[in-house]
DNA sequence: TTTCGTATTAACAATATTGTTAATCATTAC
DNA sequence: GTAATGATTAACAATATTGTTAATACGAAA
């Protein structure tokens, strides 16, 4: 009755993608996602008839999330390279602030279930087939321009999204030992420094 | 009758093994397991009662290796601080060409199941407390003496995990798309190189 | 060779998990 | 008011998965 009435629908969908995010296609189980939404377990099989079919919108939604923040990070602007890298660390860090489990999430159900990677490379191919050879034409620019160390497009992301993201991958066990355990937030800000000085010391002659 | 005759208990226990790795507990089915190993799910029961059980062996031998790799590649020595950061990122990095997808496994189930983080916690703190303030002591000394620039002793263990895990976290993804496939072992030693190339730019003055 | 313990199997049992159905309830449209 | 439609429930059904058992085979020790 309150302003925020949800359907049930999407009460079981929001469920679901917190179970799914935390264990799994295999460790969920629809009987703990309807308990979890409040809802008998017939319900989530009346919307959704199928765990396959819940999954897969969990699924395609998060990959579509992905395919969004390479577009994102990695957009052409007039900024010189050197302060766009800079930006694109700190906006693909603030992006996984705000998606901590989307990684892990998708690494292990494309690397445990091999069968759902088609969907997956159908919506990146695309765009890793623009973004690296782009990417690599400017580095190899600045390169003859005498402004930055070679590299190649590919490792240059590898070690932007290695950095960034491991920290969240394991962010919830380090957080189990007290005797790292500190501020969430300072932790997070320091570690995006971390990374931004990194990279620019990689990059700098 | 040959030579590398494996006793039925250590054949389910490899297969074991392998599917926990790849589908993780919830992923792993002992009929599947027992298939694998050649034989009747029953045998698998027999030697081992529960999947549990079967689990656990698997588990606690990996944490081990995890322990282990800790105190191996930090471990003191006379060598100049830096060339020993060189020698600890290189051996970290060759023990995951050995190990690749331990990493993924362990904080998988260590997520997604934290019931399991006592024993990985128990293994794993006497370690990071002895490491980490050694390490940290040591960094100190050198920036005094003006050898390096400050940095703490966790962010440079981040630093060279998450370097060098998150490359064999994403290979079996990676390698699924043609335009970025060629010859393995190049790219591992490729990234190798950039890994520690990154962490000697951020510690050299 | 008998005896004893381990290994092995097939068949069964128990439980967990997913999925269906038929009956009921609620809401809106007529 | 009632017909129609979607939402909801409880109870059931089917299947997948784990675990047990009882019978048997095998090999070594007595």
């Amino acid at each position: 009755m309150e302003i925020k009435d949800k359907s049930k629908e999407e009460i079981i969908l929001k469920a679901a993608e917190v179970e799914f995010m935390l264990k799994g296609f295999h460790g969920a189980k629809t009987t703990s996602i309807a308990k979890e939404a409040g809802v008998t377990h017939a319900m989530l099989h009346y919307y959704y008839r199928t765990k396959e079919n819940l999954f897969n919108k969990v699924f395609e939604t998060k990959v579509s999330l992905i395919s969004d923040i390479i577009v994102r990070s990695f957009a052409n602007s007039h900024m010189p390279l050197l302060e766009r890298v800079k930006l694109t660390i700190e906006s693909h860090f603030n992006f996984l602030v705000e998606n901590q489990e989307l990684p892990r999430f998708l690494i292990n159900e494309l690397i445990s279930q091999p069968e759902r990677r088609k969907i997956f490379e159908n919506k990146i191919e695309d765009v890793i087939g623009i973004v690296i050879p782009a990417l690599q034409k400017e580095l190899d620019d600045e390169v003859l321009k005498g402004n930055i160390r070679a590299i190649k497009a590919f490792d240059l992301i590898l070690d932007i999204v290695s950095l960034n993201v491991f920290v969240f991958v394991v962010f919830p066990i380090i957080t189990s030992f007290d005797s790292l355990s500190g501020n969430t937030s300072d932790f997070f800000e320091n570690r995006k420094q971390e990374n931004v000085e990194l990279i620019m010391r990689r990059l700098k002659k």
